[in-house]
DNA sequence: ATCTACGGATTGTTCAACAATTCTTCGATT
DNA sequence: AATCGAAGAATTGTTGAACAATCCGTAGAT
């Protein structure tokens, strides 16, 4: 299993709508199929989202090179999709744009280690300063549970995923769309690189105990006491990731 | 002066470079032009800045919708390029994709408002509290000044640029690349919709003593007090632009 | 008057071509 | 021999044209 050819085959959509095949104007077939109001993603939407999953599993790198045409016949799609898709992806930070080299997998260096740590710091310990909703507030505490329970089945990519909701369901607390977006950002971005930590299993196991007295603070209304926790804990996260990244 | 076949004709870039022009290859002869090693924007971010630049500048209205063919030939470029462009600036949430129907330049409702504003206190406030470099303060300093002029010019488009560098300035002091592009493209969202309310002349002069207190506490060390004016400027900001945009 | 069928307009997507640039490889020069 | 530079391949950037799918307004039938 090396990285091609891995386990996807085209991005299976409602029609290929191919360029150039029949010329006949066929417009009287009505499929009966589909009459949904709501989900409707375009070709570029699930390449890109194809791609971030890719990533997010660690399929792919950072660092390593994405071309086009090779993704282009790898999931069936044009070349100008798939570049639809890069521009989706570059906005998110996920990959970075070389003018007339290509597009690489993002890769932090030590500074931008620290410039993550800092915006979740902005946020996160504010949001939770802010208190929020019970339902908010439930939802965080089921993130832990979620974390617990990961741990006791004793897998590694649940517990990844339980921290990371944890999380953002701190920062949903403040109830802000762009807020909630911006650290799903943010969390993308970091999950791109901690492949390498993640082989440590005691990196996220550690956490639990910490997010349970974060969580115990936040639903006691001690909020000020929560966001000191957390802001200690974000400072101890960066640090140990910093001493696994070269730095 | 309606609004198309405005100030623009054609992106003016190095090379055409048309589709199917001339099949001979002429690929013998080197421009002795530019050598430079930075600046090489593709044509697709020419486009992009300048739809943001109309975008800013108020000549395309909330609300107003971009038609693919209409822009692809009033700026002489490709459809797909348009297209390209088009996904910059949704992912930058100026404009609003609504799938098969076309992009709208994007128009914030009441919740919008307060979405912004909510993120704009979590990252200015937060960032003056943390102080900063003396060069940072000089920064924020010298945007207030440059208020000053501008009022004493009265200029309503310099005083609405000084605010908001003014508040980048702020947001600068916290020295994250990440902070910074998200506070620019809040400010960005924002002044699309401002020009309803440039109209009141003293919409932003009055908040001109406002800034000077603000930068005297962040100067003299009172963070703590800085953030707190800060924050109650913003809350009082909200609450007029609330007042102002239907409600 | 309401619903339906038709047509026009616009978006979504593909393909094929070419220009420009970067990367690679190989040969010529000092 | 090492370096420099020029052909060549590979890839990105951009274009133009085609067609499918969808949406919108209008006219026609019930």
């Amino acid at each position: 299993m090396t990285s091609s050819e891995a386990g996807f085959r085209g991005i299976s959509g409602p029609t290929p709508a191919g360029g150039k095949k029949a010329a006949g104007t066929a417009g009287a077939a009505l499929g009966a199929a589909a009459r949904l109001r709501v989900a409707i993603p375009s070709v570029a939407d699930r390449v890109a989202a194809e791609l971030r999953l890719q990533l997010a599993e660690g399929l792919l790198l950072p660092g390593a090179r994405l071309t086009e045409s090779t993704i282009s016949e790898e999931l069936g799609v044009s070349r100008n999709t798939v570049r639809e898709a890069f521009a989706e992806l570059a906005a998110e930070r996920l990959v970075v744009r070389h003018p007339n080299r290509g597009v690489f997998v993002a890769s932090l260096g030590p500074g931008d280690i620290h410039d993550v740590y800092t915006v979740r710091r902005f946020i996160e310990v504010n949001a939770i300063r802010g208190g929020g909703s019970p339902e908010g507030v439930a939802a965080v505490r089921a993130a832990v549970e979620e974390g617990r329970a990961a741990a006791a089945a004793d897998d590694e990519e649940a517990l990844g995923s339980a921290n990371q909701h944890f999380h953002g369901a701190i920062v949903a607390l403040a109830g802000s769309r762009r807020l909630n977006t911006i650290m799903a950002q943010v969390l993308a971005e970091m999950r791109l690189f901690f492949h390498k930590a993640t082989v440590d299993a005691h990196f996220y196991g550690s956490y639990l105990d910490d997010n349970e007295e974060i969580c115990k603070a936040l639903e006691a209304g001690e909020l000020n006491r929560a966001g000191n926790l957390l802001l200690a804990y974000l400072d101890r996260s960066e640090e140990k990731q910093s001493a696994v990244h070269g730095d």
